[in-house]
DNA sequence: TTTT
DNA sequence: TTTT
């Protein structure tokens, strides 16, 4: 009865996360994450395919999405599978799966992660470094936050 | 731009595998896979819920689920997310995120996987074990087959 | 900095669970984990190969383990390598590596965990299923418990 | 009987890696490697700890870590756990914990790992870029080399 | 020391 | 659509 159901990645982020503050307290992080594989082809070619994500955070993952993370950065996460089902404009059911992350890792070195992104309003705060960007699963209480 | 793209899977199938043979020898095989949590709400009240995934094997993954799965089994499934689009008779892009398994695990002991599923053509071939079950991923020349 | 130290074991355990209660409260539980490969060599024969890990549980999976799990039983278990040092007889430093669960999944049907290992002390607590055993490991408030 | 033994480290090279080429063609490749999680203890402090992992890795990625990894890289590597045992100078029976790797992947930018680690010996070959660095476990015949 |  |  009881399963496992679990995502780990090691991508980059297509865009700046986009991060709605809910009315109860909590956040909600998206963006897309491309995990990409080079490999050689039958005839000796190389050849890299992309994989695109919909990754969704939420508290207290989401706020350390929306100060440390932007587009171009690369990233550990670990979630599960979820998919959620709505109806589109012609009345059909359609199916949206996303991977929920409960663990980010932010990779490479502070030079990589800052300057960064397309997003202009970049915040100093990314300056206090990549060391807090890890949430251990298994002692959320001790964030470093 | 390397990047990791892996999903891990315990769960039970909800159906029998399709298996299709293709005209290249290839075999591919489709089934559901239930994931299923249990906790306690605010209530105190256990609540299960479950998460289905579209699981995809290749040969020679598919032919091992073609012969030892079946309905109501529990397996582990190491594999990798995959998304792709195609177009409703509406003219609509839509789009199917599978779980593409490179590594099957069966798992129980073998009574649990014989008599099993909801196919009446139980195949005496089951009983070969689940010795054959597991894929090691890295040498994959050396299969059970 | 941040780093991911993470270990998914599929196996069944040498031996019942031995488990501490300790002063402050927590319980700390420690077990040997098989887990098995099957292959073919060269000359064809089907070899089997064993790998024996120390797992070690702390609480509240601890006193999961205690009322649940005996020799013989198949479990998933995830969690971090650690290795610590003591010294020896001789003087000598010496080095252990362990692997620090924090997540535990019975695998199988009840009648698998049933009746079970080699310990005669045989619970009936044990019937109440093993939809207790999966904590997962982002809402520990919520522990069946 | 069959079982999943995987190992899923993200961290830091200790010292360039040790590269043995064997008489039968293949090469081994040894180095350490530091996994390190930043968390606050109950009096508020920031605390960092690091746990270390012998990494052995065997041709074709073996030949990967000569060419490119150096002390300090960060990557990301998957495998199992093996334990072999061996007796010391004084005639006791000593064990040592691996983490076999299948599976490598370098992170960060190409500039992290340039310039790089405490090996005078840099070789512009490592300008190759990052691009070559993940082995695909599941078609070791397209390695990029 | 497990499992099939 | 699974499992307990």
């Amino acid at each position: 009865m009881a399963g496992v159901n679990k995502v780990i990645l090691v991508g980059n982020l297509g865009k700046d996360p986009e991060v709605r503050h809910l009315e109860n307290g909590r956040a909600v992080a998206n963006f897309s994450l491309a995990t990409s594989e080079t490999y050689k082809n039958k005839q000796g070619e190389r050849v890299t395919t992309t994989e695109w994500h919909n990754i969704v955070l939420w508290s207290p993952v989401a706020e350390i999405a929306e100060k440390y993370l932007k587009k171009g950065n690369q990233v550990y996460i670990e979630g599960k599978l979820t998919t959620r089902s709505w109806d589109d404009q012609d009345g059909n059911k359609r199916y949206t799966t996303e991977v929920v992350g409960n663990n980010l890792t932010m990779l490479g070195t502070k030079s990589d992660n800052e300057g960064g992104g397309g997003n202009s309003s970049y915040s100093p705060s990314s300056e206090k470094s990549s060391e807090v960007s890890s949430i251990p699963e298994d002692d959320s209480d001790d964030l470093p936050f």
